[in-house]
DNA sequence: CACATGACATCCA
DNA sequence: GTGGATGCCATGT
């Protein structure tokens, strides 16, 4: 094993896919983030599909709040009617996050963290 | 190596 | 509101 696996594996996908998934959980219940705005506090700009990926990834154990993320207009990411879409549906209105149409109103569920909920969650 | 696909975003018509 | 073009980049064929 010499050269882009070892290379891949050392600074590459892993490293980013763990501070998406550290990011991820620090999403607070009952609000929510889009793709963009993980990569981004992860430290990723440009990279939301990054974000999809690591979710994907992620191994379930792991206990990810992936039913935070959605897309930059409130969008579910899966298809509307999909089983997946409906349990994200399902598991946000746990929250008391009201979903209409797939979708989820940013303006009055979107994560704002402030800088002290950052350095705390962003310092490890 | 080239090409297609995707849990995306932004810009523009 | 819709739809197309472009940027992004890991993964799989």
């Amino acid at each position: 094993m010499t050269t882009d696996s070892e290379a891949t594996l050392h600074c590459g996908v892993n490293e980013h896919y763990r501070r998406i998934w550290h990011t991820v959980k620090l999403i607070p219940a009952g609000r929510v983030a889009s793709y963009g705005q993980i990569a981004d506090l992860a430290g990723l700009p440009g990279r939301a599909r990054m974000v999809g990926k690591a979710l994907q990834a992620a191994p379930k154990p792991m206990q990810l709040p992936w039913h935070r993320v959605l897309r930059s207009n409130g969008q579910i990411a899966f298809p509307a009617g999909s089983d997946t879409a409906e349990e994200q549906k399902g598991r946000l209105q746990e929250e008391e996050v009201v979903v209409l149409k797939n979708r989820v109103r940013l303006v009055e569920y979107q994560w704002r963290p402030d800088l002290a909920e950052l350095l705390f969650g962003l310092a490890f």
